[in-house]
DNA sequence: GTAGGAGTTGGAGCGCGCTCCAGGTCAACC
DNA sequence: GGTTGACCTGGAGCGCGCTCCAACTCCTAC
């Protein structure tokens, strides 16, 4: 299957714009072009892709994803230093998850504190009486 | 206790640019000033400049912790939507954890894979052979 | 009274990750 | 062969959240 950039957008949820910003900052290699010079995405390009926005989804950034695709493109040779990228952000991802939980005791702390106040002292929003 | 804008940034982490910013978006309330002009920071500017380093952590968007602050300044007829404000924005965190705990599944398959492939394949890079 | 250091202001600059735009090419359809 | 619409390129622009700067004031210590 081969898909033009409107439909690698579509399945990958990036913009065409950010298609092809990727491609031009290296996250992805160019991909291949029809007889009239457009883009066209496989399979595998739209797998890549697909990996790559969940590497963005964690925030990793994108010097660190494109030192990623870069090893990549240099094949097996460099499978140790990318597991090692792997395994060293998802350290952060731990950690930024423990720092999200920690936080959300917090806000529920916060929360039913509100919830204490609101009802000694109901109906201090007129529109918000019923809810 | 009162304390500098140096003091204060030392204790809430944040830096003394960001800390008259925050002021300057009315993200906080002027603080007290000394005869010279100076900013005086009291415990309770701190204990507010942890809650929203807190917020910030989670990722709320500034304009977010403004519309927060200001209802805060309002007083506590405006209980009910700041935690209105939380609830909408716990939820958002815990979503964003989720997303998180998702990412890091497909990183631990990654890894496993990288695993296989340098057991098969050792040594792919040198200066890795030992690790 | 003078040097130094911390603080003040208003405003410019920056890094990130896109996002948008103008001006052009190309293929398909009527 | 003219119109339409998707795509192309290079480059500018943007929103966010700071961060840095110059030029100035003020207090302290010597």
């Amino acid at each position: 299957m081969t898909y033009s950039i409107a439909q690698a957008a579509e399945r990958t949820g990036l913009s065409v714009d950010t298609l092809r910003y990727y491609e031009r900052i290296g996250l992805v290699e160019p991909p291949a072009r029809d007889s009239g010079g457009r883009r066209v995405y496989s399979d595998a390009d739209l797998t890549w892709l697909d990996f790559l926005t969940k590497l963005r989804l964690t925030g990793m950034p994108i010097r660190m994803m494109r030192e990623y695709a870069q090893l990549r493109h240099r094949g097996e040779a460099t499978a140790g230093r990318r597991k090692q990228l792997l395994v060293e952000h998802r350290a952060d991802v731990r950690a930024r998850i423990a720092e999200l939980q920690a936080c959300l005791e917090i806000l529920d702390y916060k929360i039913d504190n509100y919830d204490l106040i609101l009802r000694r002292q109901p109906g201090g929003a007129p529109e918000e009486a019923t809810a």
